[in-house]
DNA sequence: AATGAATGAGACTTCATTCAT
DNA sequence: GATGAATGAAGTCTCATTCAT
């Protein structure tokens, strides 16, 4: 997936000195599986043990790398929110043509890497341990949440002001809205889908999901009234 | 939760005996304890010491009528659940008029259960620990998301079959989309809304949702191909 | 076994109060219950609600009559010693015959109440808590041990005075060894016993020892050394 | 046990590092320390923290080489016990000459090995926990007891096929008793021998154990009879 | 840089003991 | 006298963290 930091305990085919290309790999290795235990397992009951097992160290090396447990979970959001944070305001920024192809385009790429990508543990992490890291919150909040949020909002704006959406149409609550379902996969996929017997469609998901919301907020045929 | 009673089970005329006898009240009350810590720290940072602060008693007791941490996890659950699974069917049984008002009542009584009653820690609470209790993952699936799932996707085919609704609408996948931002009001209740600047306003989040909901099920108006 | 504490949660026959019966057999009943559950458990492991079950009432009845669980330990070993003691001196007082029939009489009687009495579990209660009750231990040794063994020694003496037995016999160490069987059989019933595969016989055991001990002690036949 | 160096693993030059590595050393120093405390307290009396103290290190400790307290006390039988095993057999296996002198050295080595070495407080241990650990009573009943009896039997017969000892015999019930004596030493050391008066000398007891054994299986003298 | 033995604070859990009923 | 709800001290066990190697 991230091509800088491949699987854990790979073979390498160049003649680098294997030990220096795990030093550098090492940081990477082990933000990936502390990904995986964190949100698995939750915050607390994670174990650093068994991070550095998946990372394909021991424990004691993460503490090289950094400073504490708490410090290890920072770090796990901050690296996988970064990417997200630059993504989320690059399409907006230009573009023309309907409003709606940009709102789609928006949506469809941020579907796929909050439910489609690996970061699809994230939100579950997220929202499960914003009570214990007020500060991740708090940043997660304004450079994520908050960011994203307002791509959205803006691109609604000028859908009604192109008139392509109805008018009345209250942006800011309408934008959280159109960002539930998205949650609602990814935390679904974390918690409910290994428990459920009928594995869920992303795409039949998203499409529906598009579809209604498209519908719901598409200005009224101008013959309908007539 | 009881403003004018700030420390439960205080005030008593002289002396002040080391314990009161509650036999009846313990349960609920440790119940309720639990219930919030367990949604603020998660089960794992939960503390027994800190739930039997809060419920007026120390933490052997909480022994006394739960058998071990989990086991006080799973009551919890369950003691706040099973409320949720009666309500849930009971509105759908018996109704004539228009489906859509159906609709709307089951989802605003769900959105009053689900997002504004004390129990709205739940799905954060669930979703959280659905990896670590696995058979509590499938009550909950089958008793409760399963249920009033299925719910909603009756009311979505009566409506199409009415013709109050567009055809060709994937009901169950319209079901899950159309819970997704409930749960999210939920979630955001306990992880982020202490740490936002704004408050949300529960009524217009709600409405605004219900509006773009029923704007894009509702069959296109007749004349609009006109 | 003992007529006065039948046997717990028993019914009655007369017209007497039950209630008042209860409260006289009460310690009885609790002593007994409590030996069983030491000899079986260890004084430590020996949980107050398992005995008060076997005793037919709650743990809070245990200290209406003692005060501590180590109080009730030592009342178990006195109120089961007590009997012993008396026994212990009783027989050898008055005798005539030949003393090889009266150590007969007094191994035999020693042995139905340390084996074969209810009273077999003793031994183990205290060679395993000797260490940590000490008043006991001493209390045992001197009241039990030391005069139980004074009697064989004396008989002992009288076998070889009167010229029964060998001279030159250690009778000191005699009498020691002379116990150790039955303290053996008495450990074994209530420590492998259970995980055995066969019973011992406790009559051939106490005969092959009778008659192995009686052998060795015995004046070689006159005639042997001519 | 040593007393030249009562605490254990002290003495540092300087500085005093908290704790020290010593892999190799510490599993076998907590299971001595963990076989005297077991000993002394018992096994449920006994407190991991003491344990530790005792072998120079915290209770922390214990948990890198044992997984449980269970586990520790299994593996103090194990380690003490293995040994005894491999003795009990080596003995017996190539003899010739009187079956006497087989025995007598047989006996011999169990006393030195049972109740004069530091394994003395095996038996008291066995006894005393058998009924709370039913799968080591079955193997040290199997692997110890079993084979022990069966070597003693063993002798037993070939001196009664030579015609050293008296026809008759019940080898089997002998073997048990022939026993006892050591086993009682061995617990007397341990549970009443630091609360009596005098000291009981483990020579004179044995020899004149061995002395009454031996007369009491001796054929009687040939011209006896006569 | 990496390890992993060792630590010790902290949590769950048990249970003797208390005491209002 | 009897109960059993409640307590709290104490013990087992976990695991983040340290540090000698």
């Amino acid at each position: 997936m991230n091509p800088t930091s491949p699987a854990p305990a790979r073979a390498r085919t160049q003649a680098a000195p294997r030990w220096q290309r795990r030093k550098e790999a090492r940081p990477a290795e082990i933000l990936d599986a502390a990904l995986d235990e964190f949100v698995t397992r939750g915050f607390a009951a994670a174990r650093l043990e068994d991070i550095g097992k998946r990372a394909g160290c021991t424990k004691g090396t993460i503490f090289v790398y950094f400073d504490s447990k708490q410090e290890l979970f920072k770090a796990v959001v901050r690296a996988n929110v970064l990417p997200l944070i630059a993504h989320a305001e690059s399409l907006a920024e230009h573009h023309d043509g309907p409003v709606r192809d940009l709102l789609v385009q928006i949506l469809r790429s941020r579907w796929e890497s909050v439910v489609n990508s690996r970061l699809s543990g994230l939100p579950k992490l997220i929202f499960s341990e914003a009570g214990s890291f007020p500060d991740l919150a708090r940043f997660y909040l304004d450079e994520v949440i908050g960011r994203g949020h307002a791509v959205i909002v803006r691109v609604l704006r000028a859908g009604v002001a192109s008139g392509e959406f109805r008018e009345g149409l209250d942006v800011d609550y309408l934008a959280r809205i159109a960002a539930s379902p998205m949650l609602v996969a990814a935390l679904w996929k974390h918690s409910f889908q290994p428990h459920a017997e009928h594995e869920i469609d992303p795409r039949t998901y998203f499409e529906t999901w598009l579809d209604l919301l498209l519908s719901g907020i598409a200005r009224p045929a101008p013959g309908g009234s007539a």
